[in-house]
DNA sequence: CGTAGTCGATTACGTGTGTAAACGATGGAG
DNA sequence: CTCCATCGTTTACACACGTAATCGACTACG
């Protein structure tokens, strides 16, 4: 009984496509998956079927039998994947600390405007 | 002619682990690239050296001969190997935009009272 | 001088990933 | 009722990755 937490499962970058077709509107056919992501990756419904399957596999996608199809829905929030996955970075690259990710991202000029002003609010509000 | 410039080759996480190593202090040996990072992940030298090779294929780290052995330093700059990294993941998972990743890690408790104070200094320097 | 140790290069092998075709069931059109 | 379009499932295959043993060359010790 109950190991169902999950191991958490790596989900690949081409998995991570299809999950967020999903997290973006869900329950979805394959097909209504492929709709969203197959055109601007040159996929075919083939591989979307496959990467579902995979994400089944891996728990982070459950299924609902609509008649004689599926509909697929996640299984895992967007944020816990985010989350872990910004963690892996900072803990990569930059020792676990944010703060030099931050730095680094101010001097690659990746801050715009609009994210400073925002960042600058949430940093208000923190304290 | 030349398109050396260079395949942006992707670098895998083993392989980084040993781009740290080189990072931190280079030229090494392989045997002394080992010494830095068998132990804590377990490795062989034999899986250094498959590594390094890579590396090499990869035009990521460069190879100057020392007598007998080889002496192996990066090709690449860290930052730069950061940049990408970066810049892939906050395009990856937040749109391009750095405020949105700012605040997971915020509502996440992934900032230190240091990082949100460095991260001050940091804005107030940017405007 | 031969032999043992060491180095980089070559080869190996299982698993994950990207990408997809083939297969078998099944439901709807005629 | 029969046949075709669709599903999901199974199988496929090449390449990347993690991990390593082996091989041929060379050096240094004896």
């Amino acid at each position: 009984m109950a190991e169902e937490p999950d191991t958490p499962e790596r989900i690949s970058e081409a998995e991570h496509a299809v999950m967020e077709a999903l997290w973006q509107r869900s329950p979805l056919t394959a097909t209504e998956v492929c709709e969203q992501v197959c055109a601007p990756r040159g996929w075919s419904l083939a591989t979307v079927k496959t990467l579902l399957s995979r994400l089944v596999a891996k728990q982070a996608v459950a299924t609902e039998p609509d008649g004689k199809r599926f509909l697929y829905s996640p299984r895992i929030a967007r944020e816990a994947y985010v989350g872990t996955e910004s963690r892996r970075l900072v803990d990569r690259l930059f020792g676990g600390r944010a703060a030099p990710l931050f730095a680094h991202l101010a001097e690659a000029d990746a801050l715009s405007e609009d994210d400073i002003a925002e960042i600058e609010a949430l940093l208000k509000a923190l304290k």
